[in-house]
DNA sequence: ATTTCGCATTATGTATACCATTTTCACCAC
DNA sequence: GTGGTGAAAATGGTATACATAATGCGAAAT
C-alpha cells in the first residue's frame, strides 16, 4: 500500500489552480520549500483519493508514522486538515478514519457543484485566453479517440483534465478552492462508476456540446450544458453507489 | 484582547448547522468532550472574525499559547485548520498571519455565493419545517423594529441571524459546510461596512420581499431575490473596502 | 553615510519522551 | 451467555530538545 518510507522529495501536486498554489515558474520565483506536514497532507490526499486507503479504514498514527518515517507532530496535524477537508473524520481517542461517502451525501454533493461548475463554465468562457481553449479542444478530440477504442481509463483521465480546465480557467481563486475540496471528495467514488455503454455514449455526446459551447465562447450555453451533465453524472455516481455498495 | 487565560470550559458554538456538528441535546446522546484543539479553533476563528485579531497581524506561537494556556502542539494543530479554512495565512518559518481580505478576494467570495445562497434558499423553501419559518418571520418583524429605530448592531445580527437560518434550513450538510467556510472569511468584512440610509433602506425592503418568498415557500422566487440581495451586499461591501481601506 | 557581511537572537519545524485519558479486549466470575 | 474487571494499546496533550530558517543588529568595507 504505502510503499516508501521517506517523502522528503515529492511535492509536485496535479495542480489545477496555478492561480492559488504559487505557480513554480521553471527557474525563477521565490525558492519554496514545502514543510513535512504539507507533503503529509498531499500524500494521504492522494492514497485516500487514489482508492489507497479505503473509506472506513482507520488510520493508525504510529504505523503510518513509522511508513513514511515522519513523527507524530506533523501527521496529526496533517490529520486535522484533512478533517476539516472532510476527507477524514476524527473521533476523539479514537483516531481517524477514512470517510464514508454514503449516497447521501454524494447526493449533497453533487447539489453543490450542480450549482458551482455552471457557474465556472460560464466564466471561463469569458476570461480563458484563446491558447488554453485550444488546448482543451484538443483534448476533448483525443478523448474522443479514446472513446472509439474503448479505453476507459485513459477518457476518464482526460475527462477529468478538462472538467478541471474548465474551473481552472474561471478566473476565480475560491471557487476554484471550493471545488477542489468538494472534488477531492467525491473523485474516489468513481472506482466504483462502471459507465454503462449507454450512459457513457450520453457522457460522450454532452462532451460533444461542452466543447462547442466553450469553443464559441457561448457561457450561458455552456452553464446549461454542464449542469445538465453533472445530473446525469450524479445519478449514476448514486446508483453505482448504492448497487456496489 | 484576549482576556483569560484557560479555555477548557466553553465549547458552545453559535451553530449553524445543528445537522453537521452533533447537535448537543439537553441530557441525552453521547458524551462528547471536543477536543483542545477544536477549542482552539473556535476560539480563534472567533478572534478573528470578531475582529480582535486584525488582518495581516503575526500569531505568534508562543504568546497565544501562554494566552490561551495550552501547549504548542494543539495550536498549531488549530492553526494548520484555520489555514486551510483560509483565515489565516502560513508561511514556512514565518508564522501565521491573518489573511488580509483584498477587494478582489471579496469580489470573487461574493461570486460564489450569490451562486450558492439562492440554492440554499430555493431548498430551504421545500425542506424547511413551518416552525422554522414563522420564527425567521418573527425574526424579520423584529428586525424591523430595529430599523425603525436605527439600531444598527441588532438590526445586522438579527439580519445575519435570518440568512443563517435559511442557508440552515436547506437541508444539505455540505452546502452548509461550503456556505459557513465562506461566510467566516467575508464576515470580518462587515465591520468597516456603513450601510448608507439608502442602502439601508433598500436592504429592508429586499428583506421583506426574501420573507414574503420564504412564507410562501417560492423557492425560485425566494432564490431570485436572495440573488439580487446579494449582489447589491457586494456592491457596498467593495466600495467600504476600497474606500476606507 | 550607505551598503554589506557576519553573527547572535528569535521563532518555527520536527523529533522524542512522557503522562493522562480513553478505548479495546481478553479474562474471569456469575 | 452476560456482565464486570483490569491490563494493554492508542490517542490527546505537555514538555523539552534540537535543527533550520528568518530577523535584527553591529562591525567592516566601500
Amino acid at each position: 500500500m504505502i510503499p516508501d518510507s521517506k517523502i522528503r522529495e515529492s511535492a509536485e501536486k496535479a495542480d489545477l489552480a496555478p492561480s492559488l498554489s504559487a505557480a513554480r515558474v521553471s527557474t525563477a520565483g521565490p525558492i519554496v520549500r514545502p514543510t513535512l506536514h504539507d507533503e503529509v497532507v498531499e500524500r494521504l490526499r492522494a492514497l485516500i483519493v487514489e482508492g489507497d486507503l479505503l473509506p472506513e479504514s482507520r488510520i493508525p498514527e504510529l504505523v503510518i508514522c513509522q511508513q513514511l518515517g515522519i513523527s507524530r507532530t506533523p501527521l496529526r496535524e496533517a490529520l486535522k486538515v484533512l478533517a476539516s477537508e472532510g476527507l477524514v473524520t476524527l473521533v476523539p481517542h479514537q483516531g481517524a478514519v477514512v470517510t464514508k461517502l454514503g449516497a447521501e451525501l454524494v447526493d449533497y454533493m453533487f447539489q453543490v457543484l450542480e450549482s458551482l461548475e455552471p457557474l465556472a463554465g460560464e466564466l471561463a468562457c469569458s476570461h480563458m485566453p484563446q491558447a488554453a481553449i485550444d488546448e482543451v479542444c484538443r483534448w476533448h478530440d483525443q478523448m474522443m479517440r479514446h472513446y472509439k477504442r474503448r479505453e476507459r481509463g485513459e477518457f476518464f483521465h482526460l475527462n477529468r483534465r478538462i472538467h478541471e480546465a474548465i474551473v481552472g480557467g474561471c478566473g476565480n481563486p475560491i471557487l476554484i478552492g471550493v471545488y477542489q475540496g468538494l472534488g477531492s471528495r467525491v473523485r474516489y467514488a468513481r472506482y466504483m462508476v462502471n459507465l454503462s455503454t449507454e450512459s457513457w455514449k450520453q457522457a460522450v455526446q454532452e462532451h460533444r456540446e461542452i466543447r462547442d459551447a466553450l469553443a464559441a465562447r457561448n457561457g450561458k450555453r455552456l452553464a446549461r450544458i454542464l449542469k445538465q451533465h453533472l445530473r446525469n453524472k450524479r445519478e449514476y455516481v448514486k446508483s453505482a453507489l448504492t448497487t456496489a455498495k
